[in-house]
DNA sequence: CTTTAGCACTCTGTAGAATTGAGTGCTAAC
DNA sequence: GTTAGCACTCAATTCTACAGAGTGCTAAAG
């Protein structure tokens, strides 16, 4: 439950000075609260150094020239620049969940019960309620699982699916289609050689295939290269996006909502922008810091969930960058222990 | 190919003399190009028949008393309503896609290959670039698929997998978890029941289950009753969405663009809304014809998918009642044809 | 009886000017 | 170092005037 360290990734921000960072503070939350360019006078009367407007001026001025704020046009307040936020956020108090959020996390893993994949997906839309930011859940694909159970089965003439049940308790198919019309007794021996041959393996272990020109072992070559030809990365990977809809509440702009909304339908790119922010040991990317032009408006926090002291997946939230970090922040860690606690407890508890 | 019967579903609309249609088209056809309301003076320079601006303007009364026309406000031109959009598709010849997206569709339909989910998120996808809309998939749920192959598979502990393998090609996997460790053996037995009790049903039969207490017989019992549980006709089903991003394109205003996204989030509630359609034997519905308020502003065009004669799901075209109905139609059908084709073809041709 | 030209009227959208007001930067005094 | 005071800037708002699109009606023509 403890804050992960979070690092700037060009350079180690030097802490400002005590007024200058109540400053910056003060204008961040301002700025997230109100979406509008936040002014010097606002800040002397919302934060409680007992200083003038013209004292808090001249902070701002210093504040811009080292890059933690930015002027639309001058006469205009100020606005955080992503470093700012990312000042901001690296020296956040750790959040706490609202009581009705707290109740609502509690309620929905007391009752969440079934398939992993239908578990993520009701975290996601989970998250997305809580927060009113869009949610990403990641699962970690089967790369490293164990086949546990291969089977192949006839489903009409030459098309043949393969069935293969993976420790992680995934399970994948795949289509073989062979140029001949094999028996049933046929089918069934190449499965037992499929089950003998691939038990215990990954996805990444090279298995011995028979060499044979008889239809069993055509079969089982078929099947095991079928079997290894997915992508020992992006495939088997699951994503689910909740609360799509948020987006056009939380971004001003057609044209932006449109290019968010374009980039989660990518869902290959969306894993491997959380999978490159874990990497980077953040929990959260703001603006620039993915390095990711469209998301450019964005900030996406993310919490791993990990199995057994494993990495086994990710729940992120993606929002403008001026979201609401204390609570999504806390929000997305309850959910993530809670997981990673789902997922422990499943083996003991059932 | 021929275009299917369409019907309003409140009343049978009489025909509109030839004039009062001619002016009826060009005031959608020229409301869907440019969004705004189309004046007397631009449909009597579109539309060929050789009459004056004054003459158009009294039908144009006619049409806005009969309802197939509406006025923004005194002194604009007229939009159709959903009335005039209806009459304008039922007399609607049958478009012709342009020979670039025949080309796509010829392409994409010659590459695709895999799993049929596969094939139906890719389907989504091309269907939203051919047109620019949001598109929706239905694949049918397995429910009149019989059982080829049920196996239970040990995860860990008391943690189980049931995995069912159906004639359609599909794979569900269900958890049973049991209140005791059962040993491998009793697994393997509890297995070859369940294929021997299952195999050749579908999810509404009704099998007679062993009443013994040990412990395979519970393991049947947990694992049938586990399987059949799930919901008849929702579960099973699947839902592709693609090109959710357009929805920010094509409809104006942000709260409509919330709204319809908030709605492709229920994905029950979009194969619900497809089915309607679908049963009730239109090809489109416009505005307030689905009766589903949200999506006043939204016409859907959908596209039945079968296999064998059978329905075998669905495609759609979601966009805003002024949307390309003859591109989007023709587009859908030919998409639809073609996944019928390709399902027919698998068995034949692998 | 239908069509059309003509015209007054209505309403929106836009462009420009004036005004407001929030906020700054600077300076001089404390 | 801090602050009050002040001139200045710029965006947003309001108001007005006006142009333009389009209508509905009427009276004349076919």
């Amino acid at each position: 439950m403890a804050r992960r360290a979070v690092r700037t990734p060009t350079t180690t921000a030097p802490d400002l000075d005590v007024r200058k960072a109540t400053i910056l503070e003060a204008v961040v939350i301002e700025h997230i609260d109100t979406a509008q360019p936040v002014g010097s006078s606002a800040v002397a009367a919302s934060s409680d150094l007992g200083v003038s407007s013209a004292t808090v001026r001249s902070e701002m001025v210093a504040l811009e020239h080292e890059g933690y704020l930015a002027q639309p046009h001058t006469s205009a307040g100020r606005i955080p620049t992503d470093k700012g936020y990312r000042y901001f956020v690296d020296h956040l108090k750790s959040g706490v969940l609202g009581t009705v959020q707290q109740q609502q996390v509690k309620e929905f893993f007391a009752g969440v019960r079934g398939e992993v994949e239908d578990v993520l997906e009701q975290t996601s839309t989970l998250l997305s309620q809580l927060t009113s930011y869009t949610s990403v859940v990641v699962g970690a694909g089967h790369a490293h699982a164990t086949v546990l159970s291969a089977q192949l089965v006839n489903l009409e003439s030459r098309h043949h699916l393969l069935v293969t049940v993976f420790s992680d308790g995934s399970v994948a198919k795949h289509s073989v289609t062979p140029s001949f019309v094999a028996t049933p007794k046929e089918v069934m021996e190449a499965s037992k050689q499929l089950n003998a041959l691939l038990i215990g393996t990954t996805l990444e272990t090279r298995v011995q295939v028979p060499s044979r020109h008889d239809h069993e072992a055509i079969l089982v070559r078929e099947a095991v290269s079928t079997l290894h030809a997915q992508q020992p990365v992006t495939d088997g990977e699951q994503v689910f996006i909740g609360g799509s809809s948020k987006v056009a509440e939380v971004f001003d702009g057609v044209e932006t909502v449109r290019q968010v909304l374009a980039i989660l339908e990518q869902e290959l790119l969306v894993v491997s922008l959380v999978q490159d922010i874990l990497d980077q040991g953040l929990s959260v990317a703001i603006g620039s810091e993915h390095g990711y032009e469209p998301l450019l408006a964005c900030a996406l926090i993310v919490a791993p969930v990990t199995i057994d002291g494993a990495p086994a997946g990710a729940v992120g939230l993606l929002g403008p960058t001026r979201m609401k970090y204390r609570e999504a922040m806390a929000a997305a860690e309850v959910v993530s222990a809670n997981l990673t606690r789902h997922f422990a407890g499943a083996d003991d508890r059932g």
